[in-house]
DNA sequence: GTGCTGATATGAACCGTTTCATGAAAATGT
DNA sequence: ACATTTTCATGAAACGGTTCATATCAGCAC
């Protein structure tokens, strides 16, 4: 009657094979073991249903096997395409993936840095736009969309591509009069850049062009106001627009249609990010998709790279053009 | 030129403070400890920014302060918003997460199951379809939305009241002859109780109903053939609609919106989730919501309950009624 | 001053791994 | 057959905490 009710450890399994822990070990870690012996470990391994302990592994190695992901929530679509992305491309290098929500709370964001202090993440992937966020420089830290320090690679798509492909595809699809709406930190960050690619665009186009800039704080009622500025007798004296995301068209699209302006006859919208109804069906409107599965791939494999010789400060990953509804052709 | 790069340990808090490990350990799990003791030693503590180390911890005592989340995706709504509070609600009791998206791939499933014994986690929260998944008895597991055995708890909305709900709404509305579609699961579930309740209510309301269940594998494109057949002279032959899912809604929307039907003038159509768009905006169709917040906190609250006798096999918690364009009033 | 009690600080042992110095056995050379 | 080298299994020590049997000491009674 010496049943052991709990967990076999690596002990058992060397008691078992009637080897040494450490020929255990080896085995269990792929190390060059003696045939005979790995096979009798191996043979103990399945007879006892053993599996390591990787909390154990990981507090001897020092390493937890385990990143956090920053990340304001995971209800926002592009927000949980990326945590879907990340979270997959982790679990493939076998590593687990904490997820802190911060809700764009700063004391938040700071109380989860440490949090993750405590529970020795190997690294940190975060989306974050709190300008005082203190760094630790020990912890590899990947940010996305917002560079945030010399020693802190951003990973984003390429906005000012993307804000030029915008202007572009407005061109081909006959636009001669467009406008751009923002809303959004003020903050320096890539995402921004969706403006200057825009404008870019226009001027290789030969598109004339407004622009409506709010910044968070501010009332999305003054994109309304900025619409009726430019109705005169029921028409819009524009015939492309570009919002700075696929959430502003969908907030802009309900307001045109208050106004009774038709879409795509009247004007043609572009939004940004790839937003797909229910996460899977098409476009919610006509958008600059993100790779968001690329800019996943590449966060966690920088991250988790062993030689640390020169990250680089900035990679921007190719943009795609999604079609949906908001569009002609 | 005693510089300790590594980040400093129990150890080197008693060191600092001038006491015994015991003491620091004390004074950390807010054990009784004298006052003297328990000041030189957090004054240590800050002085030298210490942080348990909780993998540490987690071995000793056995326990991980992990919960495995096993989930198709987080992309879609509904499991993007339980994905968000489950997330907050473990924070809150200062215990992680680990993320298993699941893809709806049963082998992917089971093979996470392992994986979570390999992590040693603490409990599993699942929503899952897998008929197959065996669940090992020592593993504490809460079910969402299915009931997996005697052993394990179900979470779920009152799905019965909900069908019941959209059927007395619908009546309310005004409508006398009503429809529900449905796709989904075979396997027993608690979602599917949406059909009697809805039955339940149009019996007490004297409703006439149709009904189209489809399983998963069938196309959607069925539901386009029932609605055609219920199409007499450019008018359908009910003015009710009950979808089982706000998905189901958004596809059959499009069907009806294609077969020149007007919503909510000519058919009013309740669906069940209550999704918004982009997690925040107003509900994308009249709803009937689910508690997820509730639903959340009631999963991490059975898992971690200590005293673990008479869990309950079933809990279902209220819904609530969510207007959306999609129906009047 | 001695003996007893209660309160509380101490540190060795342990949790389940990995690592590495040790030494035994096998392989090779002459 | 013996010396030398190579190979490789062994198990103690360490990782950073917690626990608990033991040691220390102050307070009190006589």
């Amino acid at each position: 009657m010496r049943t052991k009710s709990t967990t076999p450890t690596i002990k058992d399994v060397a008691a078992e094979a009637g080897v040494a822990l450490g020929t255990v070990s080896k085995v269990i870690n792929g190390l060059p073991v003696g045939e005979s012996y790995r096979i009798r470990v191996e043979d103990a391994i399945r007879k006892l249903d053993y599996h390591v302990n990787s909390y154990a592994q990981g507090m001897k190695a020092g390493k937890t096997h385990t990143v956090a992901l920053l990340i304001p929530n995971t209800q926002e679509p592009y927000f949980a395409r990326l945590t879907y992305h990340i979270n997959l491309a982790l679990l493939k290098r076998n590593y687990r993936m904490l997820l802190c929500s911060t809700d764009y709370n700063q004391t938040a964001e700071q109380e989860y840095i440490t949090m993750v202090q405590q529970n020795k993440v190997d690294g940190i992937i975060g989306l974050t736009y709190n300008p005082e966020l203190t760094i630790a420089e020990n912890i590899p830290f990947i940010s996305i969309d917002r560079s945030i320090g010399p020693h802190v690679p951003c990973v984003a798509s390429d906005n000012f591509a993307g804000g030029q492909m915008a202007a572009e595809k407005l061109a081909d699809l006959g636009c001669r009069h467009v406008a751009f709406l923002r809303i959004g930190s003020s903050l320096s960050n890539e995402p921004n850049k969706r403006k200057a690619g825009f404008e870019n665009g226009c001027l290789a186009r030969d598109l004339s062009y407004n622009m409506k800039i709010l910044e968070d704080g501010d009332s999305i009622d003054e994109f309304n106001d900025f619409l009726m500025e430019h109705m005169h007798d029921g028409r819009l004296d524009f015939d492309g627009l570009f919002c700075v995301t696929d959430h502003v068209a969908f907030q802009v699209l309900k307001m045109l249609q208050k106004l009774k302006v038709q879409v795509p006859e009247d004007v043609q919208v572009i939004g940004f990010d790839g937003t797909r109804a229910f996460g899977k069906e098409e476009y919610v409107c006509s958008t600059i998709v993100q790779p968001t599965e690329d800019i996943a791939e590449m966060c966690v494999e920088l991250l988790l790279q062993e030689n640390l010789t020169a990250k680089p400060p900035l990679v921007c990953l190719p943009v795609s053009y999604g079609h949906g509804w908001t569009t002609r052709e």
